[in-house]
DNA sequence: CCATTGATGGTCT
DNA sequence: GACCATCAATGGG
C-alpha cells in the first residue's frame, strides 16, 4: 500500500506557460495550504489575468518596479500575495522572468478542510466561504507572509484537480478606471460553478 | 433576489 | 493624501 501524501505539488514547469493559457489551466486544479491548524484545499473555480507591461490594470503596468510588485518579475509559480483594503489576495507569477505577468485567483471551492474554513470565516454557509477573493485566503489562512513563497512547494502549493466541463470568460471585476483594459475578456470561470463571485 | 454604500489600512507619490 | 484586483450590512422588489 502507498503511504504517498493524498495531495502532492505539481512540478515547477507547470507553470511554463502563456499567461491566459495558464489562468485556464488553473480553473479545477487545487489550491492547498497546510498550517498548524490542519490542510485546508479547494478547486479553483475563477481567475483573472494580469498581462504586466501593458496592461493599464495590472500592478506593473509600464514595468513598474516597487517593493509590492517585485516578485511579479520573478519566474513563474512564485506566489504573488497583496493587500486590498483588509483583505489579502493571491496570485500566481507567470511569465518568465523579468515579464511581470500574474494571475489573480478569485474563488474556489471547498474540497478539504471545510470545518478549519468554518473556524476561521465565521460565516454561515458554505458558499459565503470562498467565493470570493480575499474570502478565499481567509478560508485557506493565506496572509502576507506568504509573499515570495512558490506554488510548487509546500506549505502552500497547486495540486491537481479536475478538468472543467466548460469555462467562460468576460471582463475582469473592480477595474473601472484603467481605460481601454476595463473591457479586456481576461477574467475566466467553471461554467455554472456556485462559487464563482459574480454572475 | 439585486443594488448601493460605508469601513478599512497598506502602498506609492 | 489619493488610490484601490474587497466585503458585509442594509434596504428595496
Amino acid at each position: 500500500m502507498s503511504e504517498r501524501p493524498l495531495l502532492q505539488p505539481v512540478a515547477a514547469p507547470f507553470f511554463e506557460k502563456n499567461t491566459l493559457e495558464l489562468a485556464r489551466t488553473l480553473l479545477g486544479c487545487l489550491l492547498v495550504k497546510e498550517t498548524e491548524e490542519g490542510v485546508a484545499a479547494g478547486f479553483i473555480v475563477e481567475t483573472e489575468a494580469y498581462m504586466g507591461a501593458w496592461d493599464r490594470a495590472a500592478h506593473s503596468y509600464g514595468n513598474r518596479r516597487t517593493k509590492r510588485t517585485e516578485v511579479m518579475f520573478q519566474s513563474p509559480g512564485y506566489v504573488y500575495t497583496y493587500q486590498m483594503h483588509t483583505h489579502c489576495l493571491v496570485n500566481v507569477v507567470s511569465g518568465r522572468e523579468d515579464i511581470p505577468e500574474a494571475i489573480l485567483i478569485r474563488a474556489i471551492e471547498p474540497y478539504i478542510g471545510t470545518g478549519l474554513m468554518f473556524a476561521r470565516r465565521k460565516v454561515k454557509e458554505v458558499k459565503q466561504l470562498t467565493n470570493g477573493p480575499g474570502k478565499l485566503t481567509k478560508a485557506l489562512g493565506i496572509t502576507m507572509k506568504d509573499y515570495g513563497r512558490v506554488f510548487y512547494e509546500r506549505p502552500l502549493f497547486i495540486a491537481e484537480g479536475f478538468k472543467p466541463e466548460q469555462i467562460m470568460t468576460g471582463p475582469r471585476i473592480g477595474i473601472d478606471n484603467t481605460g481601454e483594459a476595463k473591457h479586456y475578456p481576461y477574467r475566466f470561470w467553471v461554467k455554472d460553478n456556485p462559487f464563482v463571485s459574480r454572475r
